[in-house]
DNA sequence: CTGAAAGCGCTAACAA
DNA sequence: TTGTTAGCGCTTTCAG
């Protein structure tokens, strides 16, 4: 490995001063962008950090600046919420926005055992809280600036973001029901997150309102996993007053209960109606195009970005729970009832 | 705002000095488990970290030391490889094993547009380099330790660790081929993916091998999704020479495959024996538990970590370029053909 | 408008 | 075994 090595040290705003011949001081105002130098001297500095492809440690300037720009995304290690669409959809909007904010974006995936360094964050995103309550509450004494995705959490003084699940399933049942529809079964999510157990009382409240009585038999919890979906409307078509709609709390179980039907030689919509939850591409291209109910899942990661951005630079103190509001998307899957 | 503030500064290795009655340097003997301290200063230190749960900073320990033990990860924002089984299994194992060695992971969405900061890592993982070639060159130019996963780079002086995907393709097919299927489709992945376009290699070898003719007709190039199996299974369908089999590069769009093929009133592997690739869970719990090609997705992440790791310490000098097996999982969608 | 100098919190010689 | 001291690379008073 001998090499010439003749720049091995760490290019430093130094040698971006002697370059430009001024002090530290004043190249650090420049890359800072302050405007209190003299256009000269400004120029002098860009020129040679382009000529020395100089880029300021960002360590260092946080140290200095206590201040960090970094912010750690937490998410659970839970099998059924990190294998979705959903997931990855949050992922990609806070990835976005994280990159056009210029802060990083520290991963931590955990099972609640493990902590993230608080202090190699600025902030904190939570997606949901399954198993991580206890990190969340330290975070939040540490005062560290924190916000909640995907989970309305009320008991804690914590920002949140989270989709209106109960409404969204609530309008995909009165669909149905509006469709003459009026033995609607429910295949739930994993009720252990907020999110299942949100439309799963959405769908409770529908019927109520709608004067149709609840049916235990009706609802097959399941854990948002295709395997549960297929034996859960394997029972429902088995039946004896078999359903003539299914509310299905995600696509993706929405889509194998779609399978299971056809393979009973039934037919979507025709013999059994069924509605989604998610919005997920796929289920544009199964057999028939599934209705569903539509997250914003993307602007929720970017807002939550830009939210706790608005904390960590201390341009926002209140905290504010937020509830965004869902969209049917009527596609083939669903049919009138006389 | 007012509030007595009395812990406002952030604790400091100072505090833990004074408090325990020595100097800092001990205390940072302590943290940094540096044997020559005196067992008596040793629990006095400890004692009162713990009583102040004193958390050393790790941007100051980072810059300290000129080391950086945070690793990039950098993800295609390409629709096709982000939306996959495969990238959330390697960042789990990526996660696991960052937490396992205290590495902080910084995850990086990109199109190639935007790049990460080098001085704010101390290696880099590019999951597939799809549009990130030139993100690549430059992190090896500059000298950071990189590793690429899922693409076996053989141009660039850089380690890899990707799926033996041809060797696994081929011994899909030549499963097929011996279970006395001939007349065999394959529906591709996205080509501009080195997995697929292996994977098509790899259909080719064995049916080359077995002296069976290729035929353009029976190869759909699709791109990973579902939406465009499901209209490559119909073609298939349709041909007048219809296959016996079809080897689906990826098992989400097998599933989907095995979807088509069942609303079209065929069987599985009754009509049409299905081979898929990857080893999703949900290929379990299809129609017919799908007959798949395992990659160790998770086992990959864990080990570039591992590897990344050992390079960043300066352990390790010599790039390796690894192809690891893929293994056959026979399952029940593939009948025998006399 | 500019620069010297004092930190940010920690590590790593070097002496003691 | 310990502590002193000089940095790591940058920001930010505070005088000029």
């Amino acid at each position: 490995m001998r090499q010439p090595d003749p720049t091995n040290k760490r290019l430093s705003i130094e040698d971006v001063a002697k370059r430009a011949g001024v002090s530290i001081t004043t190249v650090s105002r420049v890359i800072n962008k302050i405007p209190t130098v003299s256009l000269k001297n400004k120029q002098k500095v860009e020129e040679a950090i382009k000529e020395l492809k100089f880029k300021p440690s960002l360590l260092a300037q946080r140290l200095a600046k206590g201040a960090n720009n970094a912010i750690g995304l937490i998410i659970p290690r839970y099998e059924n919420i990190f294998y979705s669409f959903s997931i990855l959809e949050i992922i990609r909007g806070i990835g976005f926005v994280c990159d056009n904010l210029k802060l990083d974006l520290l991963l931590h995936i955990t099972d609640g055992r493990t902590f993230i360094d608080p202090s190699s964050v600025g902030g904190v995103i939570f997606v949901d809280i399954i198993g991580n309550r206890t990190q969340l509450e330290q975070i939040l004494k540490e005062g560290i600036p924190a916000i909640v995705i995907n989970n309305f959490v009320e008991d804690l003084p914590v920002s949140c973001l989270a989709v209106d699940n109960e409404n969204g399933a609530k309008e995909a049942v009165n669909y149905l029901i509006g469709l003459g529809h009026k033995k609607i079964a429910h295949i739930t999510g994993d009720l252990a997150t907020q999110s299942a157990a949100k439309r799963f009382d959405g769908y409770k409240k529908s019927l109520e309102e709608n004067k149709i009585s609840f049916r235990e038999d009706y609802v097959i919890r399941c854990d948002y996993s295709r395997g549960k979906a297929r034996f859960a409307t394997e029972q429902i078509l088995g039946l004896a007053d078999r359903p003539t709609a299914i509310f299905v709390a995600s696509d993706s179980m929405a889509l194998e209960s779609m399978t299971v039907i056809i393979e009973k030689g039934l037919k979507v919509p025709d013999n059994i109606s069924l509605v989604g939850f998610d919005d997920n591409p796929s289920g544009l291209y199964g057999a028939v195009a599934l209705t569903t109910v539509k997250q914003p899942l993307q602007e929720i990661g970017k807002e939550a970005v830009k939210e706790l951005d608005l904390f960590m630079r201390g341009e926002k103190k209140q905290i504010e729970k937020k509830i965004l509001p869902t969209q049917l998307i009527v596609r083939d899957s669903c049919k009138e009832i006389k």
